[in-house]
DNA sequence: TTCATTTTGTGACATTTGTCAAACTGCTAT
DNA sequence: ATAGCAGTTTGACAAATGTCACAAAATGAA
């Protein structure tokens, strides 16, 4: 398990034995089941979770339907910044796509021990950082690429996506209909 | 100026007299005419920035076609964190829409104050949480929202926007042509 | 397996947005 | 004032994507 954390939080910020101790003492371990959920719509997210084992959809609900808004594949962090930071009720849904395992923590405790561990608020930056910079490159994406040419980039960047999700959330990930994705895939193979 | 610097890290992370003139020793005041450039697309963006009067366009340009992804309005930080982080050639450019002024530091030297100030680091991690939300509720915007919808959220969220700067550069920071946002407006007031 | 359910693919047509060319508007510098 | 220019609007048509209805294929549980 901790091994798994290490692989993870070294590629933003090597912490030595006992930083990683101290990282991972507020989470409890939990595993759960294809399709269950570990954030719901209407919620405070007060929660950081660490993805040990399986792939997680996050996706919005509007008018009725769902909008993929992306996947994370274990090992990674993984909560609802924005309703954890505003104390507000979350929109977003966190659902396993197969049987998984995870930690779980109170997001507090855990950037708490920034104050006494300065490398974990270290980390947290670069990890933000890190979001910060994907969240970019996927705007412009949206903005440069045309819905082709964003199924190819998520193609040739994010295979594992393309291999173990299924395409009706690939396409709402894309800003597209599953119509158009399925159009897309068959204009691509000929 | 350096109350400037104050109003704007306040809303971040509030820093004392000592911490706010560590931050801003490492800047050197600049002024701009309109249409001037603090960053150009193929350089190795190592500056950070913290503009203090003006408004600044950030864009790409794509097949000859500049696509702006941002506006940025005095008093903010403002540098492409990407370039900087990868040491990669930016594809920005930031161009003045009017006379400025701005404050200019070597990126490094800032986070370097960071291991003897650690608020500073603080605030760096708040800041880039901050990036991290607004651009995850404008990537949101593009999936959820139509083109008329996005520009009505525009118009209510940032209204200095709509009122200060040109329609073409309005219109491809909504990811649409000139001619369909004119059009758009023209549906909303009848 | 077999059957039911979920997921993906296809066709016909609607809607949104883009493209191109031209006209219009309003600013700015003489 | 006015000539020139940057910015905006309009019209006609093209291309991309959405919508709906249904068929085909894949998947999963009994």
């Amino acid at each position: 398990m901790i091994e798994l954390l290490k692989s993870f939080t070294d590629k933003f910020c090597k912490l030595n034995e006992e930083e990683l101790g101290k990282l991972i003492h507020p989470f409890v371990t939990a595993s759960i089941k294809k399709k269950g959920f570990i954030l719901e719509e209407g919620v405070i997210c007060d929660k950081l979770f660490f993805i040990t084992k399986g792939i997680v959809r996050s996706y919005y609900v509007k008018d009725g339907e769902e909008i993929t808004s992306n996947f994370y594949f274990a090992p990674t962090f993984l909560s609802d910044v924005i309703s954890y930071k505003k104390k507000e009720p979350t929109m977003l849904n966190l659902q396993f796509l197969e049987d998984g395992e995870y930690l779980s923590a109170n997001f507090d405790d855990v950037v708490a021990l920034g104050e006494s561990t300065p490398r974990i608020t270290q980390l947290f930056l670069k990890f933000y950082e890190h979001l910060y910079m994907v969240g970019t490159e996927r705007q412009l994406s949206f903005i440069f690429d045309n819905a082709e040419q964003r199924y190819l980039k998520l193609f040739t960047e994010r295979p594992k996506v393309i291999a173990s999700v299924p395409q009706q959330f690939i396409a709402s990930y894309l800003g597209i209909k599953r119509e158009t994705l399925s159009r897309i895939r068959k204009k691509i193979v000929l």
